[in-house]
DNA sequence: CGGATCGTTGATCAACTTCAACGGTCGTGG
DNA sequence: CCACGACCGTTGAAGTTGATCAACGATCCG
C-alpha cells in the first residue's frame, strides 16, 4: 500500500521520526472508492478523516427546497470529511461523495484521539490541520462578501484551475453561490472577449 | 488584575492543573482599549490574541471600492485578533476596533508558541481554538450559500441578539453581507408583522 | 440505440443595490 | 452647556445582478 504522498504531506507540516511517522501512518487504511459512491451520509457519524491519494471528491448539503450546495472539493493531497460531524462525533450535515474513481486513506476519529494523546507531536499536526481549515473557510467568507459571482468564478479560476476543469458544472457554481445557467454565461462571456 | 473569566474559559476547554494554569495566564497581559481606538491594523503583523474580558470589537476589511465588509464582531468572552495574520505572523489585511471601552487580555505570538512548544495540553487548547474557529466560518459560509438576507439576518438574531444589539447597524450590515439599507428594510419590515 | 443527465441560451422576474434626500443623535469645540 | 457639524439610520425610486422558467442540443452510459 503507498502511502509516500501523504508521508510527504504530513513532513512538509512537522518534522517527525522515522518512529513517529511510521506509528502515524500505521493507522490509516486504505480506501478504494468508484464514482458517485458516498463515503458520509447525512445523519451518520463521520467516522473517517480521508486523505486523498487519487480521484476527485465534493462534500455538499441539501437545503429545504432541495437545492444542492457545494461545500468543498477534495482532489489529490487534500483532506475531506464532514469536519463538524468527524470532530465533535456528531449526526453529519453533509453528503460526501466521489466525483471520479478514486483511493483515499482514512484514519478513524478514535485511532486520531489516540495519537493526539500518545505525542504531543501529533496534537501539533492536527492544530495545524485545524489552523488551516480555519484560514480556507475564512477566505472564502471573505471572497463571499468582497465578490461578485464573475469575480468569485475568475478567482476561483485563478486559485483552484485544475479543479475547476475536473468538477461537474454545477457542483462548481452551487460552490461558487450561483445558478448552473449563471455560470454558463460568465463562461461564455469570457470566452468572446 | 482579573482574569477569572479567562480561566472559566479554557477549563471549559481542557483540564489544566493548578501549575499549568498558572503559567498559561502567567503569559497574558491587560490592556485597556478606548472606544474607536485600533488594536490591529493592516500592514502591520498582529502581534497578539485577545480575549476580551468586557467591551466589543470588530474585524473588517476594506475593498477597492472603499466599502467596509465585517469579519467579526468579537464581545465579552470571545477571542478576537486577524488569525491570519497571527498565526503565520504575515502583514494583516484587517483593521480590529474597539466599539467601546473595552478591556482585553492579550498573549503575544511568542508567548504562545512557547505555550505550545512547552506542554502537550498547550497544543492541545490552541487546537481546540483553531478547531472552533474552522467549524464558524464553515457555518457561515455554508449560511451566505443557503440563506437570503433576510434569512441570514434573522439567523443572526436568533443566535446573537446579543451582538446585534450593541453594534452600529452599518457594522451588521456588512456582516451579513447586505448594505444598511436594505438591513433598515428587513428590520422595518419585521416590525410591521 | 435510447433515455437520462448536463450544459446552454433567451425571456422574464425577484432580490438586492445604488442614489438621493431627510430627520435624529452624538460628540466636540467654543 | 449649548450649537453645530458629522455621522447614522430611514425611506422611496430607479437600476443592476443574478434567479427562475422553459426549451433545446450534446453527451454519457446502460
Amino acid at each position: 500500500m503507498d502511502k509516500d504522498s501523504l508521508k510527504e504531506h504530513v513532513l512538509n507540516k512537522v518534522q517527525f521520526s522515522d518512529e513517529e511517522l511510521d506509528l502515524f501512518l500505521s493507522y490509516f487504511k486504505e480506501k478504494k472508492v468508484k464514482k458517485k459512491q458516498f463515503i458520509i451520509l447525512p445523519e451518520s457519524i463521520a467516522k473517517y478523516r480521508s486523505y486523498v491519494v487519487k480521484g476527485a471528491f465534493r462534500s455538499y448539503v441539501i437545503d429545504e427546497k432541495g437545492a444542492e450546495h457545494t461545500i468543498q472539493f477534495g482532489i489529490e493531497d487534500w483532506w475531506i470529511s464532514d469536519y463538524n460531524s468527524y470532530i465533535l462525533q456528531q449526526p453529519a450535515t453533509m453528503f460526501v461523495v466521489a466525483l471520479e474513481d478514486s483511493t483515499v486513506l482514512q484514519i478513524d476519529h478514535e485511532s486520531e484521539e489516540k495519537l493526539k494523546a500518545a505525542g504531543h507531536i501529533y496534537e501539533t499536526f492536527f492544530r495545524i490541520m485545524a489552523e488551516r481549515s480555519a484560514a480556507y473557510h475564512q477566505r472564502r467568507v471573505m471572497s463571499n462578501l468582497i465578490q461578485n459571482a464573475e469575480q468569485r468564478y475568475f478567482s476561483f479560476m485563478e486559485r483552484y484551475a485544475d479543479v475547476a476543469y475536473r468538477v461537474p458544472q454545477y457542483a462548481l457554481a452551487s460552490y461558487l453561490g450561483m445558478t448552473t445557467q449563471f455560470l454558463s454565461k460568465i463562461r461564455s462571456k469570457s470566452l468572446k472577449s
